[in-house]
DNA sequence: GTCTATAAAGAGATAGAC
DNA sequence: GTCTATCTCTTTATAGAC
């Protein structure tokens, strides 16, 4: 058993950044290979499905970085509603590279990717709602109002980081994180 | 010199669905020619240019339609503000198929299209970002004021599309559409 | 203006050596 | 576990007949 030159966390992190930037019909193995520092077969033996399962495992590594990252910090007690948004928010700016990063929501719900990474994407996405939607109740919102409050903070965060790659800046991401604490936790 | 078996328009009309649908890299010239009842070599007669010439011509062929259908509505006189906005989204909801259809700001914008076809996209939002403005200035908004719902009202439908095309559902553009004439005028 | 045919490159995928 | 080599299919693109 020779040892990984490459660990599985390591892949994930390539395969991100190539999927985020050109989306799945736009990488190829073998760039995937190349920026791992692996031959294509080499993919094959971690991936026995390609492609596909290489996206699958990208978007569920994403899930699992998402919802320890930003969902998590949404859920603790102990500190403030608007507080925790706040927190959020850093984390997403960080996982954006502050709007210059697209989001894998975006991107890799475009048809071409297997239906097992757009069932994933909807978990994420719900988890997502699920999140924003506690803490704006927690904030003092309405059940019905914190749900569509959560929904369209989404909205805006996907939108601006779309209007921020036509663009090529990031001033409209930034403006709309800014905006998120109170969005959400103040009726 | 034989007749053409298809205008230019319909052309246009076909590669916008394939393009909307799939992005740059999830079309092949097969399927656009298919999609037009041609061969691909009969493809590149009428755009030597092969994929990218079709995919430039394409975005410029909705930067004519939106601002046709779109943006002029938007600066008509003789017609308040708020009901201008209310006609653009009759015609935003039938561009986009009530959230069903992507946005080629979104889908075009990921890398993979040559520099001009990201030009052309620039050029349609900043078309779109100065005719919101307009209305809501009339509306009256201050200037920056306008500017910046402008902004955000284009951030708002972009990321309802993202939404909606990642639930397969469209109230989440519905919904959007219908906070816009408010949202624009209203200060 | 559209077709058939084909070239040339790139894609995903597998076999087998080490 | 990673490699080289190869296979097959698809893709872009061109040549030339009609």
């Amino acid at each position: 058993m020779a040892h990984k030159t490459i660990s599985d966390e390591e892949m994930m992190t390539r395969a991100l950044e190539l999927f985020r930037t050109y989306g799945f019909h736009g990488v190829s193995l073998k760039q995937l290979a190349d920026s791992m520092g692996l031959e294509k077969a080499s993919l094959y033996y971690r991936f026995p499905g390609g492609k596909d399962e290489i996206a699958l495992a990208m978007v569920r590594a994403v899930d699992s970085i998402i919802r320890e990252h930003v969902f998590k910090p949404l859920y603790a007690a102990g500190t403030s509603p608007r507080r925790r948004v706040q927190l959020a928010c850093e984390q997403l700016r960080e996982f954006y590279a502050g709007g210059k990063k697209s989001c894998t929501l975006d991107v890799m719900s475009i048809p071409g990717a297997s239906e097992e990474v757009r069932a994933v994407l909807r978990e994420t996405l719900q988890g997502w709602l699920d999140a924003f939607t506690t803490v704006a109740r927690e904030g003092g919102l309405t059940a019905t109002h914190a749900r569509i409050r959560a929904e369209e903070a989404i909205v805006r965060i996907e939108g601006a980081l779309v209007i921020s790659r036509v663009l090529g800046e990031n001033a409209c991401f930034e403006r709309t994180l800014k905006q998120l604490p109170d969005f959400l936790t103040v009726a």
